[in-house]
DNA sequence: CTGCATAATGAGCCTATCGTCATAAATCAC
DNA sequence: GTGATTTATGACGATAGGCTCATTATGCAG
């Protein structure tokens, strides 16, 4: 059993997860660096919004930022996010599989 | 990048897993079977609370419950969320020795 | 059928956090 | 210096969800 303290950071991190829009950040830096302008372009998402999930993300080291000028250029590194989502994205589909099995056989 | 509508799910996925609550009752299911009075002995929730989140857990299928009589046998099978906690503890592993060494060479 | 124990659920309070508006800070062009 | 552009942040309304109290449903003993 994982400690209290371990639980808790365990969750904490899952948290940042937890939301589409920093899910959907993320996913767009793996692209590769962009600013913030261009991360609007690419969302749809307000500046205020995206500078505030950037924020988070990056106190949780997911994300990190260079200036360039008057530009913030934004990226995210490593392949965690990849591989959580890869985790899960199996766990779906083994469960609808099993549940257009369940259906078959009925 | 995936679709909205996968990223929606990943997100719901991570966000049962962003409660501390709910992590250690997967935690503690992971020793083994149990009915419901066993996981207020082990955590020290109330029914009530333990009751809800077990039903958000098993409509994710992270959980499975069998009746006994009066009883409710509650269980957690597969890896999965074992597997994600050790992604993320490597992950917080790595990072708090970067920080380290960033303290040492300074 | 009447109690008794266990688990699930409806109603509601409360806190956290999303998302926005407005503003401030920082940088460049002039 | 002024103004324009880009980003970060304070304030705040709205909403979601944790957690609890009380109640209900279900099964067993007598």
């Amino acid at each position: 059993m994982p400690s209290p303290q371990l639980l808790e950071e365990y969750s904490q991190f899952f948290r940042l997860l937890s939301e589409p829009a920093r899910l959907q950040l993320l996913c767009q830096l793996r692209q590769g660096p962009m600013d913030v302008a261009a991360l609007i372009e690419a969302t749809g998402f307000s500046q205020s919004h995206i500078s505030r999930q950037l924020g988070q993300l990056q106190r949780a080291g997911l994300v990190q930022c260079e200036r360039d000028g008057v530009r913030t250029i934004w990226s995210a590194d490593g392949e965690l996010v990849a591989d959580l989502c890869a985790l899960v994205q199996h766990r779906l589909k083994q469960r609808l599989q099993d549940q257009l099995e369940q259906l078959q056989s009925a």
